[in-house]
DNA sequence: GTCCATGCAAACTGTTTGCACGCGC
DNA sequence: GCGCGTGCAAACAGTTTGCATGGAC
């Protein structure tokens, strides 16, 4: 007996998806993430990339991210947590350092009975460069 | 010349679905309105419904919410914002009450520079019932 | 040989759009 | 009659799934 839980492999798709998102600070969304896959692995396909994102997201490994949008966008899981401010005019995603407002958050919930297992905060407005371009103004 | 901006009308429909977001408490996504819909007016389309939304929306008379899912809710805009729990368990959405929390986001942001216009936190786990049952566990 | 992961295409969900009709002023 | 709003169906975007093939042990 004990036959051993196989652990699922890291394949070479899997691997080249995480190294994507490794290597970029930005958040990106499947399907560019598709299309940079394909720069280093033209035969990978969309779905592919779907099922790996769902695979290093249950590992923990990267994390979904909703920024107002339709459609989701991926990060590695960050050391820190942080939160995402979107510039609705030029559509920069900042990163905003969330550990007071996570803790603020936590406590209001913990006070109600609610255990926490997630928490997202999301942003948008105008940043710092389109408000001096006036284009905020519109 | 002037001559005059003709104001877009409240209709029946978009009467009919502000009527429905009014009068629920519940974060009602666009099926579940549209079904609702139907039962007061049989021959009102789901388009017409999100066409009904978008047009409350840019208004002001109610908002969206991403509650994580892949798709949207709707709720009639509070007098106090607030943010939003999800159970993950049981699926119930319970509103937090979020000024603080908003408070500091915005000081946050307003000191890098940054004009926010909207903010939405989205608060995942088991809510107090749910681990009572012990479900929470699993 | 056995699993698990993959590729492909088709299905599916949520939402938007084009177009002709129709109602209110 | 004019213009906006509507209904219908088709289009669309993002994501998921079924199935046969292929690779690692």
């Amino acid at each position: 007996m004990t036959p051993a839980i196989r652990a699922d492999r890291m394949t070479r798709q899997r691997r080249v998806v995480l190294d994507i998102l490794a290597g970029s600070q930005d958040h990106l969304d499947a399907e560019t993430i598709y299309a940079l896959a394909r720069a280093r692995d033209a035969k990978i396909s969309l779905a592919t990339v779907y099922r790996a994102l769902a695979w290093l997201k249950q590992r923990g490994l990267v994390q979904e991210q909703r920024l107002g949008e339709g459609h989701a966008h991926f990060e590695t899981t960050p050391s820190e947590p942080h939160d995402h401010f979107t510039c609705i005019v030029c559509g920069r995603v900042i990163e905003l350092e969330a550990a007071q407002v996570h803790e603020l958050t936590h406590q209001l919930c913990t006070s109600q009975g609610l255990h926490v297992t997630g928490l997202q905060m999301l942003v948008q407005g105008v940043c710092g460069e389109c408000r001096e371009q006036g284009l905020g103004k519109r």
